[in-house]
DNA sequence: GATGAATGAGTATTCATTCAT
DNA sequence: TATGAATGAATACTCATTCAT
């Protein structure tokens, strides 16, 4: 058993030495200029070797995703585990547990939303795509739990505390294409770290005021997401 | 001088209609799955004959964002232009469009997002960099200058409006690929359609009143943002 | 009959603006390289029309070489059939043709003996094969009878003409090919110019004295080439 | 070390196999016609192999010129350090090692040429296009030391030694692809084997009494050859 | 005759994946 | 386990040639 666990220890370190590689190629060459070979190099394997570790070339990539959600998670439930937070202090945690995330490896957050609009997803092994599936919805469920809190505590009026999630989440991911974005059209100008905060604070402002919300949404069908939606 | 008219039009109308069979086999198949041999069977022409209309695969993928791209600024064009308009009513009209581009061509605007965060649009020819280079530019100018009208207009408080500008684009862009996200995930409930509106009150409930913003963000850099950084 | 001849001159006309704009465009890419399309271009005609005058790329090519064939029967009927030459001043004029052949068109010269050690040869129509065989065959008669000529006249031994007329063709072949070489090695330093005079007169000195030759030759078989061999 | 020098060895012979069934296609195809598919099924590997071996087509080509071209150096270097041989001798020697250079591979000797004279040459990798430039040079340097012994050991006149090596060696190729265009034109009567012998007599010959040469080149000005250009 | 848009067969090259060692 | 040589399917792109106008 302890020889077991031993290898099974092993096994995991050349696991990650491989993602830890791969990251790097993907991140300089991207998905499709990325080569089994290159990776290879970079991790002082033989290609031969990377697929005793991961069944094809899209594992191998989607594994990367993986672990910015294991990440993403941990410091999601953090947040919520930790003791003694009001439901303001709860939300200035997920900013900084979103900031965090950000900052433990950009080039793998962009390829995961990368990864979430290609149609590599659709041929990973059903494992695999469930692993993702979980672990996304896990972590949505978590910014679901903080939202509704906020709601519970009587900080925001009566939204859906899923679609505040969601939304959140949305905006979020938006912002870091956005980063991406300006990184090709060489106007780089650190939009995500400069703007990560202030669209937090607009965001909370609008949630905050439900009554003036509804006034404004009174006009279209969008109310109706408020406080009529099960949440979840 | 009309013969030369009329052969030019006969070629745009060819240009379209291979655009029209790449966007529903790139739709159908990704970016990569998608052969050129695909897409000419699609729009009924031999694989040749698209070279005669586009460089190469890269460009006739950009060629559908181009598309996009156009559309919206008409649209913006349109907002900015119609006179006896208030800022709240530009506002009004300027999620309309934003809605009218996403129900112009949901899948080429997912397909614009994808062009923007991927290795393809550095081997474009020049000339068409440009043009997407230019067209996102005219449009988030377009943006910035609704917001500027609002906060001019006493709307808002003292936001950068181009940072506004940015910061709700990439709100949009989030939702969209979020969209694409659930269709993958097969919780297909229209995401997009349901909260687009909803996400936009907040936005703007958030932005309409800064002496609050300053109040939460002033434990943070971020509020350096506000009325300090010059419009444009 | 006099309009059928004007078009039959016009015709004729056409094709030589043809095959010279094929012969710039063949020079400066090679054959491989060359596309009809850049001919047409430089023909200012159509790519379909090219098809009018010529079955296919093969025969386009096939009548560069045509042409200077032409010409180099021309000139050699020329010394054969002048009056008044003894045999050393023949060999005089032969060079001085020679020299001619080569400064008409370098490059098409070029082309004729790459065309000859190509695979194209295999594929022409049986028509313009004959041609350039009934051609080639008659210039070498030629070069021969003006040797028998010198052979008869005393003024070489006893070789077998014909073997003498091919060995002279395939040297200048060969100084042609040369040249060509240290174009590409970019050692330009117009060996064929310099050396076909000094060529000649080695060539000459060397067969003028069969006595010398077949002591020389003695101890190998090619010696039974002298006399023995008929000359047809 | 001993393994490592076997999978050298073990390396050089897949090459060489590969040289071996190109050789075969390309004879028998022409360049053109010969598709890697073809080499490939004749070597009885798989396309993909032929790459690991070989950059290119291109380069597979010339590859088989390097061959002969190092073939060709061995022979001149044994004819030039040889000992106990006097100019006459080496002479002949040399015209030995031309024979046997040719019947080492004729159609190989024919791609030299023909490769020379083609655009292919300018597309090599640098490294190859150096060796086979050099290689070309070394043998040509060869043959100019064996004219310069001659010379020297007063065998011939006074003639520039590196001119006569030049035209010794374009004159050899003339022959060769003389002999090629007879087998295109199907009067195989291998002329080449009868005639070198005879065309290095007559060369000889030639050579042999400069002071007529003198008198037959005083009317030109290629009589500045003799003697007056740097043997180098 | 002349055009030139359309054709589509033809091929070099790549690279994820396998498997004998 | 690890290797890395070999595989061979897959595909973008070219260009000689055709034919409706």
């Amino acid at each position: 058993m302890g020889i077991q666990e031993r290898k099974e220890r092993e096994r995991e370190r050349r696991r990650q030495q491989i993602i830890v590689a791969a990251k790097r190629v993907f991140s300089e060459k991207g998905f499709n200029r990325a080569t089994m070979e290159d990776i290879a190099q970079e991790a002082e394997l033989s290609p031969g070797t990377l697929y005793l570790y991961f069944k094809n070339k899209d594992e191998l990539y989607a594994s990367l995703s993986l672990r910015i959600l294991q990440y993403l998670n941990i410091r999601l439930n953090h947040v919520i585990k930790e003791e003694g937070l009001d439901p303001a202090e709860q939300m200035k945690a997920l900013r900084e547990a979103i900031y965090d995330v950000y900052q433990f490896d950009p080039p793998i957050l962009i390829n995961l939303f990368h990864l979430q609009s290609s149609e590599t997803l659709k041929n990973l092994s059903p494992d695999l795509f469930k692993d993702i599936q979980n672990l996304s919805r896990r972590s949505l469920e978590g910014i679901t739990a903080l939202f509704r809190n906020g709601i519970e505590g009587g900080l925001f009026g009566a939204f859906n505390p899923k679609m505040l999630a969601e939304l959140f989440w949305s905006m979020f991911s938006g912002m870091v294409l956005w980063e991406e974005n300006k990184r090709i059209f060489e106007e780089n100008n650190d939009f995500l770290k400069n703007t990560l905060d202030i669209a937090f604070d607009i965001f909370l402002m609008g949630i905050r005021r439900p009554e003036k919300n509804a006034a404004l949404s009174a006009d279209h069908p969008a109310g109706s997401t408020v406080d009529t939606v099960p949440s979840d």
